[in-house]
DNA sequence: GCGGCGCCTTGACCTGCGTCAACACGCCCG
DNA sequence: CGGGCGTGTTGACGCAGGTCAAGGCGCCGC
């Protein structure tokens, strides 16, 4: 795909003892500086058993990590947007396959060049640490949505939650299908769909264009997320 | 709860830029050595929103690691077994509660003794960066059979995977209650039951008593996992 | 021994969501 | 302009798993 790649690190200054700010702050822990790499519509950035050579940060677009069973049904495990760091492993091997959702430009950081300067960067193996444990707590959030809670909660968590990330205002443009939403909340289009429709009539949100969502009571769909 | 904890650190060798064998290696990633703390039945070992000042590792007995929604809903994220590390977190606060299943015992180290010297170890740093990508990897097939397996393939994959983690031989020692299965699966203590005596009905188990589960055709249990 | 309490199982019934199918609405291309 | 295709919506129906309720079984204390 891509051929060798010079990457370089840039560090950053880092509370040395005390962990900063009580929560997730999405963006820019780990500062990659590399190539940028550009991906179509569905182009697959990686997938799961290769091996895990290298290390991505969105810089402009949007990626699904997810897993696929024999049978064909697909878990997406997150959607990286802009600023996110995907790809980094433990074992030899990707776990999951990530492809783009819409055309989207990556950096691209080798692995080895991260691993390896690890050891003399204690600043960045903190980071890479703390990177790690965001994505455990942000999965951990995705197992008790999974597991407990209802199509109606589902739905409103996941667009409260792209609508933070994304920084929307009013409106909230999606940018991923019925299909992948449903497959990250552990649905059917179906359900989603009547999902929208049902907050649509409820008044809770307008669906303009069909990507196009405007968040029209906030409270309510707070409160759906508990 | 404990007094303050003198900490030691014991390192160990660890290859430095290829990662090691390419899976899950569950055990001793993090040798911590510390004071040993009883925990008794369903006692709390920290609860969810507390300030996270304690890293724990299992020495004996079992951990359940949740959250809980405001309406009682539980989802048990993860059972932590004898060798397993869990209560380190990236923010300042705990966000899940664990309680010991059994009378268990805990090594408790101050999570202050191990960020501070991590500055210093570059090991340890790596160590604690690939306890959390573990976690992380562990969290995402949670999320996989939450969101896109059935009762019987999420009762059979909790089967093996525990069968895995404790080494049994035949028959397997179920620490936890049918509600722990149920609320680690996202199902309901009388689904979990019902998914039990139809396993043993097409003989792929048989459940001595009701926490003694001998494994009869692991085969069928495996196909089950996909 | 016996009553009470946890935990587990079982049955009958219900419902939220999946399944299947039809249709609507762009959007592209001829 | 019209047909085809990809995506989304809607409706009718079915079923996996939830809910509710009763009862069994082991264990403990008296």
């Amino acid at each position: 795909m891509q051929a060798s790649l010079a990457a370089a690190l840039i560090p950053a200054s880092w509370p040395s003892t005390a962990p900063s700010g009580a929560e997730v702050c999405m963006s820019d822990e780990l500062d990659l500086a590399g190539p940028h790499v550009a991906f179509g519509r569905d182009e697959e950035v990686f997938g799961e058993g290769e091996k895990a050579d290298n290390v991505y940060k969105v810089v402009r677009g949007v990626v699904r990590a997810f897993r696929i069973l024999a049978d064909g049904r697909r878990q997406i495990c997150e959607f990286y947007l802009p600023g996110d760091c995907f790809g980094l492993e433990a074992g030899l091997f990707y776990r999951n396959s990530a492809e783009a959702l819409t055309d989207t430009q990556l950096v691209v950081v080798r692995r080895s060049a991260l691993t390896g300067t690890a050891a003399e960067k204690p600043d960045l193996a903190r980071r890479l640490w703390r990177l790690a444990v965001r994505d455990l707590q942000r999965s951990q959030d995705h197992v008790l949505m999974l597991g407990r809670r209802s199509a109606a909660e589902r739905v409103a968590s996941f667009l409260m939650d792209l609508a933070r990330r994304m920084t929307a205002g009013a409106v909230l443009e999606l940018p991923m299908s019925r299909l992948d939403i449903a497959d990250f909340l552990g649905l059917t289009i179906e359900t989603v769909s009547r999902t929208f429709t049902q907050f649509q009539e409820s008044g809770l949100i307008e669906v303009s264009a069909c990507r196009s969502i405007r968040l029209c009571d906030r409270g309510a769909l707070e409160g759906l997320c508990e």
